[in-house]
RNA sequence: GGUCCGGUAGUUCAAUCGGCUAGAGCACCGGCCUGUCACGCCGGAAGUUGCGAGUUCGAGUCUCGUCCGGACCGCCA
C-alpha cells in the first residue's frame, strides 16, 4: 500500500517567471522545436507548455550531446538563465535565455519528421496538414491558433458566470433532433435507433426553467455533405440561454458583452500569439449596428446591384457586401441581421407578432461571415404546440422536450456561437479546419 | 449533390509549342562557421511525374478511364 500526497510536485515555471529569474539555475523539461548549430555550439529552442525558450550551449565538453540532439525528442535541461535579447517573437520569453549546463534525454522520436518543422511557417498542403495533426499542431503557429481558440472559449465561460449563467452538460446522444430534416447523423443505441445531438437546444430550454441563465461549451454534430472551408461536421457550439428577457434585442446586448470580455481576454493572454499570427482583434464598440433582414436585401442592392430582395435568407456573397457596408458605413466589424421569415427558423423560434411571418431572430455576421444565430423562443406550451403542427411536426414525438413549457417558462431566448468560425474570422484563417484540432469532415475521420 | 481547378523528391513548388540526363528552396546526410533568431557558406543523397490504358519517333505535358485532394455553390455556426 502506498499514501499518496500532493507535497513535493514540482510547479511548471511559467515564461513570466523564468523572465525574473535572471541568475538562477532551473531545472525544466521540454521538447525540441528546433536546433541551430553554429561553429561554437548550438542554439536550442525548446517547446514548453506555455511557449519557446531558447537555450544555449557550448560545444565544449558537450560535443557528445550535441551528437546525439535532434529535434522533437523530450529533455531535461539543467541551465543558467541569462538576459538575452531575441528578435523572434514567436519565443517566449524572449529577454531571457537558458544557459545550459546539461541535457538529459527522456524519450527519443522514432522517426524524425517528414515534414520540416523548423521553419516560422508551416508551409503545407491542408491535406498534408491534417493527415500529419498529432505532428503539424506541434508548429508554433499551429498550436497558437488552438490556444487563441480555447482562451476564447474559456473567457465566453467567465464571462456568462460572471453574469450569473450556469454551465449545464447536456447529453449529445438524444432521441430527436433540435432543427429536423435530414442532417442528423443516426447511430445505434444498443437496441434502439438514437441521434447524435445538432444542438443543445431543447435542454438549454429546460435549462432556464431550472436556474434561469445557462451556457453549454460543446460539440455538435452535423451530417450535412456540404464541402466548403467554412463547414466542418463536428464543430463547438458556444451556447447560452436566458429567461425573463423582455426582448430578443437583450439576447443580443449579452452578446455584446461577451464579445467584449472575450476579445480583452485575447489581448491580454494571447498577445504572443496574435502577433505570430499577424490578427487583427476586432473592437466592439459600445453599440453593433442592426438591420433586418429586408434592409439587408435593400443595402445589398443599393451597395452592389445584386438583387436578393425577396429571398429568405442571406447568401455568401452577400454577408461579405453587408459586413463591407458595416464597417464603411457604421465602422462596426460585427453586423447584426433580424427578421428573418418564419419558414426558415426553427419552430421553436417566437414569431414577430408586429411583423407576421417574420421571427424574433438575428444572425450575427463578422468579417464577411456569420459566426452566430440566435432569437427570442417560444414559451407559451399552446403557442409551441400549434407552431409544431403548423410545421407539419407531430408534438406528441417532442413529449419530454415540451415538458419545459408545459410546466411553465419565463420569456427566453439565447443564441450560438460557432468557435471555429469566430476564432478564424479573428484570425484571417481561410479555412476553419485550421482552427480545429482534429477536424472532421465528410472525406475526413482520422486522425 | 453541382461547377471549376489540381495531383511531379520527405515537403513546398518549377519544367516555355509534345523534345537534351525532370530542376529549385526547405528538411535530411557530410564538412566549415564564437550570438544565431526563416542563421550563413561548401558538398551529397533523394523521383514508378497518383494509378491504368491510348495517341506519337518521342508524353510530366495530349486523350480516355480511375483514385485522391482543393475552391466555390446549395445548407448552415
Amino acid at each position: 500500500m502506498k499514501s499518496i500526497g500532493d507535497k513535493g510536485l514540482t510547479g511548471l515555471i511559467s515564461a513570466g517567471e523564468l523572465e525574473k529569474m535572471t541568475g538562477e539555475t532551473v531545472t525544466i523539461h521540454g521538447m525540441v522545436q528546433r536546433i541551430r548549430r553554429l561553429g561554437w555550439g548550438a542554439f536550442i529552442i525548446l517547446r514548453r507548455h506555455d511557449g519557446l525558450l531558447q537555450c544555449v550551449m557550448g560545444n565544449e565538453g558537450n560535443e557528445e550531446t550535441l551528437d546525439k540532439l535532434e529535434v522533437e525528442q523530450s529533455v531535461e535541461v539543467v541551465g543558467t538563465v541569462k538576459k538575452a535579447k531575441i528578435k523572434d517573437t514567436s519565443i517566449h520569453p524572449n529577454t531571457v535565455e537558458l544557459h545550459v549546463d546539461s541535457i538529459q534525454f527522456i524519450s527519443l522520436p522514432a522517426e524524425l519528421p517528414p515534414v520540416d518543422m523548423t521553419k516560422k511557417v508551416l508551409d503545407l498542403h491542408i491535406d498534408t496538414n491534417l493527415d500529419l495533426r498529432p505532428l503539424s499542431l506541434r508548429h508554433p503557429m499551429e498550436r497558437a491558433r488552438l490556444k487563441v481558440a480555447e482562451t476564447f472559449a474559456s473567457a465566453f465561460r467567465s464571462s456568462l458566470t460572471g453574469m450569473g449563467f450556469t454551465e449545464i452538460r447536456t447529453p449529445k446522444i438524444c432521441s430527436v433532433g433540435a432543427e429536423g430534416g435530414a442532417n442528423i447523423f443516426k447511430i445505434k443505441y444498443f437496441d434502439r435507433e438514437a441521434f447524435l445531438a445538432q444542438s443543445p437546444q431543447f435542454y438549454k430550454q429546460m435549462g432556464v426553467g431550472v436556474f434561469e441563465r445557462v451556457f453549454e461549451v460543446g460539440p455538435v454534430f452535423r451530417a450535412e455533405p456540404h464541402q466548403t472551408s467554412r463547414h466542418i461536421n463536428e464543430y463547438t457550439s458556444l451556447d447560452f440561454e436566458m429567461g425573463f428577457i423582455t426582448g430578443f434585442e437583450e439576447v443580443m446586448s449579452v452578446e455584446i458583452a461577451v464579445l467584449r470580455d472575450c476579445m480583452e481576454a485575447l489581448k491580454r493572454e494571447c498577445s504572443v500569439e496574435l502577433e505570430m499570427l499577424n490578427a487583427d482583434l476586432p473592437v466592439i464598440s459600445e453599440t453593433i449596428p442592426s438591420v433586418t433582414l429586408e434592409e439587408a436585401h435593400r443595402i445589398t442592392l443599393e451597395a452592389s446591384g445584386k438583387d436578393n430582395t425577396g429571398e429568405p435568407d442571406l447568401d455568401p456573397k452577400e454577408e461579405k457586401i453587408l459586413c463591407a457596408w458595416s464597417l464603411e458605413k457604421w465602422d462596426s466589424e460585427f453586423l447584426f441581421v433580424t427578421h428573418f421569415p418564419t419558414e426558415k427558423r426553427p419552430f421553436y423560434t417566437m414569431d414577430d407578432p408586429e411583423n407576421p411571418g417574420t421571427t424574433l431572430g438575428f444572425d450575427l455576421l463578422f468579417r464577411g461571415l456569420e459566426v452566430t444565430t440566435g432569437g427570442q423562443r417560444i414559451h407559451d406550451y399552446d403557442v409551441q404546440v400549434e407552431k409544431m403542427k403548423a410545421f407539419g411536426l407531430d408534438p406528441e414525438s417532442f413529449k419530454s422536450y415540451l415538458q419545459a413549457h408545459k410546466y411553465g417558462l419565463p420569456p427566453h431566448g439565447g443564441l450560438a456561437i460557432g468557435l471555429e468560425r469566430i476564432t478564424a474570422r479573428i484570425l484571417g484563417v481561410d479555412n476553419i479546419r485550421l482552427t480545429t484540432m482534429f477536424p472532421r469532415d465528410v472525406k475526413r475521420l482520422t486522425p
